[in-house]
DNA sequence: CATCAGTTGGACCACTGGTCTAATACTGGC
DNA sequence: GCCAGTATTAGACCAGTGGTCCAACTGATG
């Protein structure tokens, strides 16, 4: 956590130290960054960065809450829509508009991407703690309205299937980015569908009857 | 690439340098690790070390390498089953088998685990590159046979299930450990039934009627 | 003016992965 | 047995790492 004093630190200094190692964590994550060239970049010396702020550890806390809060901003919040199809309307709207923040604001994106090591991380831990919580609140929240709507299966716990869907997301950024980088924008868009589409038919409800359905 | 004259040096000397790297590299993953403290526990000093092995990362994939020719050896080979249902068989066995060996040998579990980052890390590159292939390519056949004996849906570019795939494998292997320690083997058990069931119906082929099927 | 908390710069520390060199061990040819 | 040349070894050394510490400075209050 950053020190109680920092808030008294000149916000502008504060802006560009924040901004400078936004950039240096983005760029090189949390374990290649180097704090010692943050702090010339930005004009601190030693002494002033350990007086506002705890260490790298917390510096970079710092920049990911920023970087949350404003994500968190683009979003409205989650309100539990009328039935399941308006359930489905909804998340999809959210999906798709992270993807679409992912090529709008790269750094943010990679410095998002750089938190699932901060999940294991050591030094880390302290820190994601604080993240982990409203997340995973959040899309406990979405997952809840999901099952009362009936558009969200029953028999499956809800941890497995938020674990599930958090990996699948996670790994698929890098497959969305890939198809963005090889297939510009269109190619996006439609693998963003795909994506969704992989994610409605995990959460869907299984039907009840015989496997030997029709198939494509 | 560890230099050619690696396979000069003693091989009991070897097999305690990689013994002492597996236990440094599965407790603190790859940037947490010590090379220093590794060489100094297995006894090398800094100049034998540098002469047959180019550094920290590639000692790292040689531990790495020495990990996935084990698992690689507790599981038969691929071979095309007969049917859709042998197919579905075929791969829980050995999704049962690969849970079981999580918890059997919890230190190349972990090692397993800091894959992710390498995958990732700049100067794991070179070495992730030579793992992708072949685990990619494994996959690849099993899915493609999977296709051809429509057990597999084709609705989807191969490239994203499998991302999906291996996304939700990861992320499920950490739920999987947290089952296991709050409530035992049974439930490492169970739980790696539930996940199984996730891969099957993501991968199973959609089927063609009408959306607002029978549900639970 | 003196006091004293708040603030600042930067020397210093133990440690990191990596390089380099000088000494030693070992080899085959004579 | 001796020598040349290569293979092997130990460890000093290097720039860079995150973190600690303290002396000096600042500005407000009495």
């Amino acid at each position: 956590m950053p020190r109680p004093r920092a808030s008294r630190l000149d916000p502008e200094r504060r802006q560009t130290l924040l901004d400078v190692a936004a950039e240096e964590f983005a760029e090189h994550g949390f374990d290649g960054a180097s704090y010692n060239r943050i702090l010339e970049r930005a004009g601190f010396s030693k002494g002033v960065a350990y007086y506002y702020f705890e260490g790298k550890d917390d510096l970079y806390a710092a920049v990911l809450a920023l970087t949350l809060d404003t994500l968190a901003r683009r979003f409205d919040a989650w309100q539990r829509p009328a039935d399941a199809e308006g359930f489905w309307r909804a998340l999809r709207a959210r999906y798709l508009a992270l993807t679409t923040h992912i090529v709008d604001d790269e750094r943010s994106a990679r410095l998002l991407r750089s938190m699932s090591q901060a999940r294991t991380h050591p030094k880390l831990q302290e820190a994601w703690l604080r993240f982990e919580g409203p997340l995973v609140a959040w899309f406990q929240r979405v997952l809840e309205d999901g099952r009362a709507l009936g558009a969200v299966r029953g028999d499956v716990p809800e941890s497995l299937l938020l674990t599930s869907l958090m990996g699948i997301g996670q790994a698929t950024d890098g497959w969305l980015l890939e198809q963005w980088a090889h297939a510009g924008a269109p190619a996006l868009q439609r693998g963003a569908e795909q994506v969704f589409a992989l994610f409605e038919d995990l959460l869907v409800p299984r039907p009840v009857g015989p496997p030997p359905a029709k198939r494509r």
